[in-house]
RNA sequence: CGCAGGGUAGAGCAGUUGGUAGCUCGUCGGGCUCAUAACCCGGAGGCCAGGGGUUCAAGUCCCCUCCCUGCAA
């Protein structure tokens, strides 16, 4: 029948599955039929402990769902992939984190066009981390936005974009809700992409910002960065690539914290003996060791950033910047699992002098 | 066949050169105290991941399997 859509879909990881799972959910009443035709995603790669080759999550599921998956090794200049592409004749490619840059052949070759679900409100955070820039930089909402594909990077005109408040969600937890949020836009917008109706506003470049890849070193924890940015920093680094900081020559990634506020930081006099430090085990001791060794007279130096202040009530404090105090409550050990600061604390003695680096 | 660290009591860990399983927390009972997430005393709770082997003797040594984790991709 003349009235179905026949679409193309490219995708790669776990972002991509849920607009999969919806394309291939037939179309409601009153929808124009359309047919996934077929699902292209990036060649099985060797992945994971012991190099095992892997299908991505989006060929995985796609299988399951008896989709055909096609998976070229390169768009350009490849005969395989004109192939495949004049076979599924596509009046429409969705795309969404396919990871490889569409060739404009492609680009031109659906009649209705290609469109791609972005990781954020754009023109902000065009590019590779769209939800670990938003998290990092403190932004109180992101969201997702569907646009036609143009050559530039994330620079198409903008169809419509959905947005979310971050509040204290990490870069997981924004990753899974953002993927379910942009297929929702899609198919809310689908109909209108198929008559040509659909909103199409070009992009403000002058407000454009760029999410660069984020690198391995960047989950580092600077402890001497005030509270904020901590936690900030922690939450936007997980769960990947990952948060951590050194703990004698032990790499402890830190999956939660937060801070605590200044006002409250200066006044703990709570010192329960619940918190096992080697020797002296009174907290007070530990808060100013610096002040006694230096035999100042006056002990309002604020300790180091990093030392570990205290560990009360199954969380353990750490000194930050400004004399502010951050408060891991879930950590890692190399080797170990994810697991709460009072069950990590039961394994590990902290000395008075134990400090993050 | 990428590299590496693990799987021991409900939780987190220790267990030295092989010799009958310990610690902290929790839990149960009792005590102390004006009081306590405090302290003291006592108890319960483990086929030491699974399978094979070496040995008088294996958590501990050797081989295999399963599972977990970090790194690297």
């Amino acid at each position: 029948m003349s009235g179905t859509v026949r679409i193309m879909y490219m995708g790669t990881p776990d972002f991509a599955v849920p607009a999969l799972e919806a394309l291939a959910e037939p179309a409601a009443n009153g929808s124009v039929s359309r047919e996934l035709v077929s699902v292209v995603t990036q060649p099985d790669r060797p992945r994971g402990r012991g190099h095992r080759l892997a299908p991505s999550p989006v060929k995985a599921r796609a299988m399951e769902m008896g989709l055909p998956v096609a998976q070229p090794e390169s768009l350009r200049g490849n005969a395989e992939w004109e192939e495949t592409l004049a076979n599924a004749a596509p009046d429409l490619i969705v795309v969404c984190a396919y990871g490889r840059i569409l060739p404009i052949e492609t680009l031109r070759y659906p009649r209705l066009g290609c469109v791609n679900i972005h990781a954020s409100l754009l023109p902000r955070y065009r590019g590779a981390a769209p939800i670990h820039r938003a998290v990092e930089s403190g932004d109180s909402e992101t969201g997702v936005t569907l646009m036609y594909m143009s050559e530039g990077l994330d620079e198409g005109d903008m169809i419509a974009s959905r947005s979310m408040p971050i509040a204290g969600i990490d870069t997981g937890g924004l990753h899974e809700a953002l993927s379910k949020l942009g297929a929702e836009l899609l198919m809310d917008e689908f109909d209108a992409i198929i008559s040509g109706t659909a909103g199409r506003e070009p992009q403000d470049s002058s407000a454009a910002t760029y999410a660069p890849p984020v690198k391995k070193d960047e989950g580092h924890i600077d402890f001497s960065a005030d509270a904020a940015a901590v936690c900030r920093k922690v939450r936007a680094m997980t769960p990947s690539p990952g948060a951590y900081a050194y703990l004698g020559d032990e790499k402890i990634r830190i999956w939660k914290a937060e801070a605590e506020p200044a006002e409250q930081s200066g006044l703990r006099e709570d010192y329960s003996n619940n918190g096992r430090f080697s020797e002296g085990s009174d907290r007070a001791a530990a808060k100013e060791p610096d002040c006694a060794a230096a035999k100042k007279p006056d002990c309002a130096g604020p300790p180091a950033p990093g030392k570990i202040i205290g560990t009360d009530g199954g969380t353990i404090a750490v000194a930050a910047g400004q004399g502010e105090t951050v408060t891991i409550t879930m950590l890692q050990s190399p080797g170990g699992k994810p697991m709460p600061a009072s069950d990590w604390l039961r394994g590990h003695i902290i000395g008075k002098d134990t400090a993050f680096r």
